[in-house]
DNA sequence: CGCAAGAGCGTACATCGTACGTAGACGAGC
DNA sequence: GCTCGTCTACGTACGATGTACGCTCTTGCG
């Protein structure tokens, strides 16, 4: 998401460093040196593209190390010539994603056109990769918090997205994380129904199906029981579409309703 | 949140079962009967407490079943007399926050701050575990779509905060949706600057720093560049809430304002 | 050509979740 | 009160994971 970049400068701003990439580049893969003296046989955009293959296909639980360098015929530890930690490569992934995410250019001239532009491209991108929000949203806290250049050309897009707004540059950035928040919550319900299995129907004993009718049935849920006997809503994928929309024009009107 | 008790019923909906709780209890923990019969030791509520208080203290990574067990005075696999997988633990971890997160009634009668009441407490709830919301979101890919006690109260409180809503029973499933879509996001990155160590000041050498100087000099984030070089916003957790609390007001403002 | 160091990667370890099975405890029925 | 069946407790062991450590071969520079 682009928040990873954004909380670079957010996270800078908020612990005082005036300049961003100053403080954290010491510990960050993003500024240490790829091996590349002796035409190595790999790379890291290679083991990241191995790792997303392999999550792709079979979920992220999938992805180890043994796996993923029996991808690439290559010996398991060599991957830590490339990456220091596992939490490394997740960090490779998510910046290909936000490079994926990248809206084309040039952004519409209107900038609420723009940013819900580059907010549908953001999620695209992500569903293209169910299991990834999760994954990827938390290994931040491990990391020091900077972005790649697939990150960095993300945020650049989104800043360049709202620079058209009639609002000063906090609310800008709030405007940028908000609309991130909710794309970010969205995308985490949206992969949970896109994942196999879920909610798939369980072979129900009738003692068990009267358990759950009990529940219902007790008075203490009065809103849930006259909800569950109201008829079925819309088809999932065109209905989570239109929810999605939805939410996003609201926040972009209500922004732009709020005064600078 | 209460999008995992949502959906059960949103999940039901697009799976065209008319009645939730029947087609997802058979699997679910909540349709398990727990050890009861010779006086117990343990007790579910137990495990997950223990969980939960050592998460807390050191982070979700340090919840292991034998760290659990040896905090209860347990032998590891006593455990499984209760939980049959560790993701039965975060379920039920899952809705004793969740319980934790009901507003006190009676609600505010009217809608909008009903509504927003619902979502600070939710969001005040998983802020006193910030790991909670990474860890918590996704397990519930690999289980059946139901709530338990905590889930549903939770849920009935949101359907009961909205019903006074001028908006149909679909328009007001989505505004909790996106509500919810939003909290969660926004706890993500809450969390994520909530975590020890994240943007912690790394020492830098010289040439790394150039490294970053570089990359936001190079011409190609201009925009980037621009925030980079403004004044440092204000403090943390003001600035946080104050997002959080200007993201609420332009969804349910925005929410009224779109024509039921 | 020689040498230093960089790339490749095998071995081994600690840790994790949990399958399987044994033993003791407890409650119901007589 | 006794017996028996089954419920609770939990030890042992296994497969899987990330990665520390160190040896070997390869490559590029002087």
């Amino acid at each position: 998401m682009y928040a990873l970049a954004y909380d670079v400068l957010y996270t800078t701003y908020n612990r005082g460093t005036v300049v961003a990439a100053n403080r954290t580049v010491a510990a960050t893969i993003w500024a240490r040196p790829e091996p590349a003296a002796r035409n190595p046989r790999f790379s890291r955009d290679r083991i990241a593209a191995a790792a997303l293959a392999i999550a792709d296909a079979e979920g992220f639980e999938a992805v180890s190390m043994r796996r993923i360098a029996a991808a690439l015929g290559a010996g398991t530890m060599s991957l830590y010539r490339y990456i220091q930690t596992k939490d490394d490569l997740l960090v490779l992934i998510d910046d290909a994603i936000l490079g994926e995410a990248l809206a084309p250019e040039p952004l519409p001239a209107d900038w609420r056109a723009a940013l819900a532009l580059v907010a549908r491209h953001t999620r695209a991108a992500y569903l293209r990769h169910p299991w990834a929000v999760r994954v990827l949203q938390g290994i931040q806290a491990a990391q020091p918090a900077v972005a790649g250049p697939g990150g960095l050309r993300h945020l650049e897009q989104s800043l360049a997205a709202v620079a058209g707004a009639p609002l000063d540059t906090a609310a800008r950035l709030d405007l940028l994380a908000i609309v991130d928040d909710y794309i970010a919550g969205h995308l985490l319900h949206a992969a949970r129904l896109a994942t196999p299995g879920t909610g798939v129907p369980q072979p129900a004993t009738s003692a068990r199906a009267d358990f759950g009718q009990a529940r219902l049935a007790s008075g203490e849920y009065p809103h849930v029981a006259g909800l569950a006997s109201a008829g079925p809503p819309a088809d999932d994928a065109s209905m989570l579409d239109a929810r999605f929309e939805l939410g996003l024009r609201i926040l972009i009107d209500g922004a732009a309703a709020v005064p600078g």
